[in-house]
DNA sequence: AAACCCCCTGAAGCGACGCTGAGAAAGCTG
DNA sequence: CAGCTTTCTCAGCGTCGCTTCAGGGGGTTT
């Protein structure tokens, strides 16, 4: 126990000299409510805890859903069920005694997994994730099919710049296509009836004879 | 040097009459990168090491977050302090000269200490333990067989993200393969029979033309 | 105002894509 | 060596998406 508060401590340094913001709980109690308030990047839990232990402390904050990625701290002599880990959502565990550096590195890890979300192409509340070929308008998502999807692309990576049908042709077709540049008229008809009508706005615009705008 | 030579292959067909395969790293740079490459049960580490000493591959092991239990083997003749060995991250330590005896009862100490749940791979509530090649649903653990596991791992270390079967056949089949990218429909049929559809969910989306999705 | 041009959009054929069951080949185990 | 598991191929089938076409609408020019 006094140990514990040492090796706590110890860590808390660490962190911080690692530019880290840290906060410490004395008891389980204390920690879930600090979790429920603050956005914490990771939460480093163990399980033997003063009042409530590790394993109940997860179990709420999943309950809460709260996602926040979990190291759990186990005891050097596995008495625990293993199953009842798994199930409780931790994210990874260590067992005591543990290097400094490898929980440094397993932390790292947990917080570098938990910040997926790639990055999103946006126009006004439209938006595009290109790494989940996802697609919405703000909490609606949207399917669409390949080709729609690139040629909504091609417009929105240029907001506010007029694309020539030519172009777009030119940037979502294969080279070797050989159809017509009308094809891109079907695609923005079929792309307004998906992402603009059925939200009463219309951010694809037409400039006769010159090509389609995104508006940003 | 050519003594531990010695001492080294007479370890390694004492090891292989155990049944453990062995690999044998001649200079410190080599033993960083197969211990990085493979995942090990356990690493023995020399201090003295032609190139690199013991200290700084057992370092730059632990910083990768390797977690594989080192056993370090220490000279007799205090140059190098033992706290010192321990502080970088390796496990447990052995002062040369030792009897074989007394190093494959360590060794195998650490490596029955080391079987602990190691960091989970999450996706909802299916869960992924790549260091015990096990995986389940909640509570309910699910049988995968070898490529099988490999797939599905590729497919949640990538939550939300779409990959296609090239980059799967890539990641997950050896570099000779040369059959068609459609086994990866194959596997990921038996895939949802087996983590999707006894659980009345689909985790493993379909995105047509483009690839195969892990829901996040 | 008439003619012209550009664009919109619904319908439909067909080719491509993906799913799945069956089975052969290879590997492992007892 | 026999029996089991695992891996991979193949073919049939259903579905979906891509593309074309044609008719209609609405600016623009003369």
């Amino acid at each position: 126990m006094e140990d514990d508060a040492q090796v706590a401590a110890a860590v808390r340094r660490g962190l911080e000299a690692e530019g880290y913001t840290v906060d410490l709980a004395p008891d389980g109690l204390t920690g879930l409510r600090l979790a429920r308030r603050h956005a914490y990047r990771a939460i480093v839990l163990d399980i033997m805890l003063p009042g409530l232990n590790g394993y109940k402390v997860c179990e709420a904050l999943r309950a809460d859903g709260v996602t926040t990625p979990i190291l759990m701290l186990t005891a050097k002599d596995g008495e625990y069920d293993e199953a009842e880990g798994l199930d409780t959502g931790a994210d990874d565990y260590l067992t005591k005694p543990f290097s400094y550096l490898v929980f440094l590195a397993r932390l790292r890890a947990l917080i570098r997994r938990s910040q997926t979300p790639g990055p999103l192409l946006r126009a006004g509340d439209l938006w595009l994730d290109p790494a989940g070929r996802r697609c919405g308008r703000g909490s609606a998502e949207i399917t669409l099919t390949e080709r729609e999807f690139a040629v909504l692309r091609c417009l929105v990576e240029h907001p506010g710049e007029v694309l020539s049908k030519r172009r777009i042709v030119d940037e979502v077709w294969d080279i070797a296509f050989d159809g017509e540049e009308s094809i891109v008229e079907v695609y923005v008809s079929m792309l307004r009836r998906k992402v603009d009508t059925p939200f009463g706005v219309r951010s694809i615009t037409t400039v006769r004879g010159a090509g389609y705008r995104m508006e940003s």
